[in-house]
DNA sequence: GATGAATGAGGTTTCATTCAT
DNA sequence: TATGAATGAAACCTCATTCAT
């Protein structure tokens, strides 16, 4: 018998690399059938429908991300060794899959508004870590949401512009500026 | 004689709020028409296509932003200054008009690719102010379009956090927040 | 500005020959839109869909010889004047309309899932009508349900006969025949 | 060896049952398939098409009950008898599988079509029966395509209600009432 | 006989745009 | 300038059927 694993990991990256490329409306069914080199009808039998295909991209892939931060950070004591840490693989994440970042960040606001709240969430985790270091008096006490903010914003601008080829060092090689930079503006 | 500034100005307003809501390309001139209450034909006698609304709505206030930006930054002399400016006006405007500012946020990703190198950008307004301070000797010497990222990250992802609801306070009350942590992360 | 209203009037009377030609399912939008002349999308400015279609079809008719059979059967004071009143005004409905008789007698047990208790219903109208003849003491007492189905089916049987060309008058020259039918089969 | 006849009655249970709750073509072979528990392709060991299922379905107990009733005719010698014999004999069969009655009834107009003159078909019987009871002078002579279309829809259309709820007596209960209905009808 | 992944033709529907009024 | 019915290309999706295992 045909073994279905196989063309669903196709049509995984075809679609991951489609959707970066166009963006999600832009890229056809037909689209990604052809690049895959399959039926469009084959389509719907590893996904519901399109969106389908789409969250799934990018839930399971935002969900691990999630979870593999969180397990970094449960692995450092200090905030400044969590920071790093969570810093510095999302950095190697990142130059690892290029495309699946790209997809996360760039299709985000499109998806976020099906994301609950009991979802493993990056920002959540980011969030906790820094009120966590302001409880233990590391750095001084603010607001967590604002300092996440900031940290977040810090690190994902600098991947965009590295989608961009605004930047074009690797991003580990700037994760020790990224990791300083957030240490400096969580001294407010 | 029919004032056709005035339907303009309605479409514009109506398409921009829509945009913001449910994303440009799931909304439909049917929905703009009639969220306006005009008719659906009467959309193209002041824009060639949808595309062009949605470009000419992002590109106006994107170059706006960009030019305001600019002039702010040149009222000053120092870096400090100059950041100071250009940060504090920003969440200013932002708080002026959240859903323009909604819109450019959200949809850059989508419109970006338009972006010629000769139009003005706030981006790079950023940089080169940066750039200048490195020159001046007023921070240390780096790269500036990472600084420029950086700095840039920061303010948008608080930003953005305020669009979601997930930082509450007005922009302007955060932007010596903002300010201080830029300046802190530009000492690199 | 095109008038709509003959464009409706053109899709509905296509639509119904179609249907009942070739059934409903069998029947692709394409079809009707060709026989008609106009194109696929024309069809959705009128309906929202192709079941909307059918079912505006069917229940838009179905009520309207409810209620016209309601109102034969007020104009009488006797049930024998009743039945009289409505077999015969339904056979000549049906010699006017072949064609939308059709569509309603061989479509109805798809559509009738959709009908409401609350609509004006043609079994209902004669189930009340035989009632009040036995509360009247002018035939037997007996279940009116039963007695409704027998009287419709004698009639309603004869009329697919006729349709598929079993039986070839004209069911207005059937009428005196039917209605004594019916009659006898009231005196259970 | 497996034993094939046990999948293929599985697959009549399962495509009857659906055809009536659904409709044909409203059923998908993935239906049946999923209900039956057994693979798509499976299917087609058994029949060469998905309307083959549906007309062998058809067919085979339309013949089916076209000859029983005609054994049961041929048992009795009077028009009284026979259509009492039919009719007390039509309803027990009906109560013994109201499923499959359904679908002869339901699903009639949608494979009538295929119906050949040669085939042995209830109506064509019904109507010889009635054609000799006038020819031997057990009832008045007249038009025996209505007289037959009369007595077949008087019992038909109870059996609908029957299946509809609006009825809900077994129909061997109503029987008598039926045959003296029709007995009645045929006084014409 | 049985499986179920794959096919692809064809269906329904959407929607930016045009054009007669 | 405004209208909104009509267009038609193209999107998404369904599903009977095939075929490698």
């Amino acid at each position: 018998m045909r073994d279905g694993t196989k063309t669903k990991k196709l049509i995984d990256e075809t679609a991951l690399r489609l959707f970066v490329e166009k963006g999600v409306t832009e890229t056809t069914i037909r689209d990604i059938a052809a690049a895959a080199g399959i039926a469009e009808g084959t389509l719907y039998r590893h996904y519901a429908s399109k969106s389908e295909l789409a969250w799934e991209l990018f839930s399971k892939n935002f969900v691990d991300l999630a979870l593999k931060l969180d397990r970094l950070q449960q692995g450092r004591r200090t905030l400044r060794g969590k920071i790093e840490a969570m810093i510095s693989q999302f950095c190697a994440f990142f130059d690892e899959d290029p495309v699946l970042f790209s997809y996360l960040l760039l299709t985000q606001h499109g998806q976020l508004r099906r994301v609950t709240p009991e979802m493993p969430h990056p920002v959540t985790v980011l969030k906790e870590v820094i009120a966590g270091g302001m409880d233990r008096g590391e750095i001084p006490q603010g607001n967590s949401n604002v300092a996440g903010a900031m940290v977040l914003g810090l690190v994902l601008q600098v991947a965009v512009f590295k989608i961009y080829g605004t930047v074009d060092q690797s991003l580990a090689s700037l994760a020790p500026t990224l990791v300083g930079a957030s240490w400096r503006v969580l001294q407010g």
